[in-house]
DNA sequence: AACAATGTTTGATCTAGGTCAATAAACGGA
DNA sequence: TCCGTTTATTGACCTAGATCAAACATTGTT
C-alpha cells in the first residue's frame, strides 16, 4: 500500500485515460506541468467515500479506474444521484460554485482516483491558456449534460429514460475502447432509478420488457445490447415530428 | 437608436446591477478593464431572440433589464425551458462546452442585455485572477442550480415544485431590492409548467389551490405571497425526517 | 450448510398528474 | 369598439408509474 507510487504508469502522460481526461488537448510539456500537481491516490474500496456533501472544496478528481457515484442531498434528506463517473472522467465540480461540496462521492466498486487541487489548477491555467480553455469547456459540458438530464426528467417516459442511460453508457464505453454492446452496470437498479427519477421496480420492469422485445439481454448487471437501432429509435421518433413531409 | 450609447449609466461601474453581476468581487480598476470589452445592446422586444440553439458561441450575456427565457430543444423537437434570467444575471453559458449554443434565448418582455465576448473575457481573466475565480464560481453555481432543478424534477410533487419556483423568484427579487412578497411573473403558465416538468393546467390548479389555502394571492401574473412560512414549510418538512429525536 | 442481509423480479392496486374539452378572460390590431 | 388570438381556469376522465407486497436470487459470514 505504501509502495503503490512505485507502480509504473503513474503519470498523466503514461495514463491510458489521458486522451479522455483533463490533459486532452494539452501538449506534452504542458501535461508535465499538470502532472506535477496531480496526486494519485491508492485504490479505494466499494462504498468508500471520496468526499461528503458539506466538506470544504479543495480539489476536483479524475477517475483512473472503477466507477464513482455522486449524489446530492436536499433539505428534506432526499438523495438525488447526480452522476456516474467512469475512468477518464472528472468529478467534484459541484464544489466550485461555493466553498464546499454539494454532492457526496462514493465508489461503486474498487476504484482509483486522481486528486487535482483546484487552486493550483487554476493558477496553472493562468500560465497555460489551453488548460484554462479546457477547464471552461469541461464545466460547460457539465452544464450541458445536466440540461440533458433535466429534459429527460421533465419530458421522457420510463422506457426512454432507461434507453437513454444505456446508450449513454454504451457510448462512454466505446470512447474508452471497451465494448459498446456488452458491459457491466456498476450501479444498482435503485441507483439507476434514483438517477432517472424512477423507482427501482420501474427500472426492473423496463429491463424485463426490453428483454422480452429482444432489445437487450440482461443477466443481473451484465447488459448486452441486441438491437442498438431499436434502442435508438425508442429515444427519438415515436412523437409528432415538427411537421415535415406527408405523402399525398 | 444610434444615440443610446450617450445615455448615462452605461458602464458596469454605473450599473445598479453590478454588485449582483459579473463584476461582483472585482476592484474598481478591474471593473474598468471589464467595461472595455462589454458591449451594451439596445433594448430588445418581447419575443426577440438573443441567440438560437446551434448558433456559434461567441459571447455570454448579462441581463440589464427585463427578463430572458432560455430553452433547449432535444432530438425529438421537445422544448425544455432551462432558465429564467433576471437583471444582473448571466446567461449564455450553454455554449461554452461546445462551439455552439445548446439553448435558445428569448426575451419575455422588453429587455436589455450586455454582451461579453467570451474569448476576450477569458483572456482578461488571465490578467485578472479575481475575474477567473469569479468565472469559475459562476459556472459552478450554474452546475449547482441545475442539480437542484434535477432533484426537483426527480423527487418533488407539483405543489413543491411551484412553491420552490415562487420562493426562488422571491429571493431573487429580494436580492435586487425589489419586493420579495409581491411581484409580477414575467413568464406564462405554460413556461412555468415546461420549466417545472408539469402541464400548464397543473400549474394553474396549484395556483388556485394556493389561493384557496391563503398562501398566495394571484391576479393573472401578479403574485403576492401571503404566507411565506407556509410556502417554505411546503417545500421541506412533510416527509419522514432521516430519523432524529423521538420523545419517549 | 445455514444464515442474514441485500438486491432483483413480478404482481396487484392506487393515485398524482396528464389529457381532452369547454369556457372565460385579456390583449392587440384594425 | 369589435374581433380574433392567445392565455388562463376549471372540470371529467384516464394512464404511467408509484406503492405495497411477496417471492426469489446472490453474497458474504460463521
Amino acid at each position: 500500500m505504501s509502495n503503490c507510487l512505485t507502480l509504473p504508469g503513474l503519470t498523466c502522460s503514461d495514463c491510458r485515460m489521458s486522451p479522455l481526461c483533463l490533459p486532452l488537448s494539452l501538449h506534452a510539456d504542458e501535461i508535465g506541468q499538470l502532472d506535477a500537481i496531480v496526486s494519485r491516490g491508492r485504490p479505494i474500496h466499494k462504498d468508500d467515500y471520496v468526499y461528503h456533501s458539506g466538506n470544504p472544496f479543495h480539489s476536483i478528481f479524475a477517475v483512473r479506474s472503477g466507477a464513482i457515484k455522486t449524489y446530492a442531498v436536499d433539505s428534506d434528506g432526499h438523495e438525488q444521484v447526480t452522476g456516474f463517473h467512469l475512468p477518464g472522467e472528472i468529478f467534484g465540480i459541484d464544489g466550485i460554485g461555493q466553498e464546499s461540496h454539494r454532492n457526496t462521492a462514493v465508489a461503486l466498486e474498487t476504484s482509483s482516483v486522481c486528486e487535482i487541487p483546484f487552486n493550483r489548477l487554476s493558477e496553472l491555467s493562468i500560465a497555460l491558456p489551453t488548460l484554462q480553455k479546457r477547464l471552461f469547456a469541461l464545466m460547460g459540458m457539465e452544464v450541458n449534460e445536466n440540461q440533458e438530464l433535466i429534459t429527460l426528467l421533465s419530458k421522457k417516459s420510463a422506457e426512454e429514460r432507461v434507453a437513454t442511460l444505456l446508450l449513454n453508457l454504451s457510448a462512454r464505453n466505446h470512447a474508452r475502447k471497451l465494448s459498446s454492446i456488452a458491459f457491466r452496470l456498476p450501479m444498482s437498479r435503485s441507483d439507476i432509478g434514483n438517477y432517472l427519477g424512477l423507482t427501482l421496480e420501474t427500472v426492473s420492469r423496463v429491463f424485463s420488457r426490453f428483454q422480452k422485445t429482444k432489445l437487450l439481454s440482461v443477466d443481473k448487471k451484465e447488459i448486452e445490447i441486441l438491437d442498438m437501432e431499436g434502442l435508438r429509435s425508442l429515444i427519438s421518433g415515436h412523437d409528432t415530428p415538427p411537421c415535415s413531409e406527408k405523402a399525398g
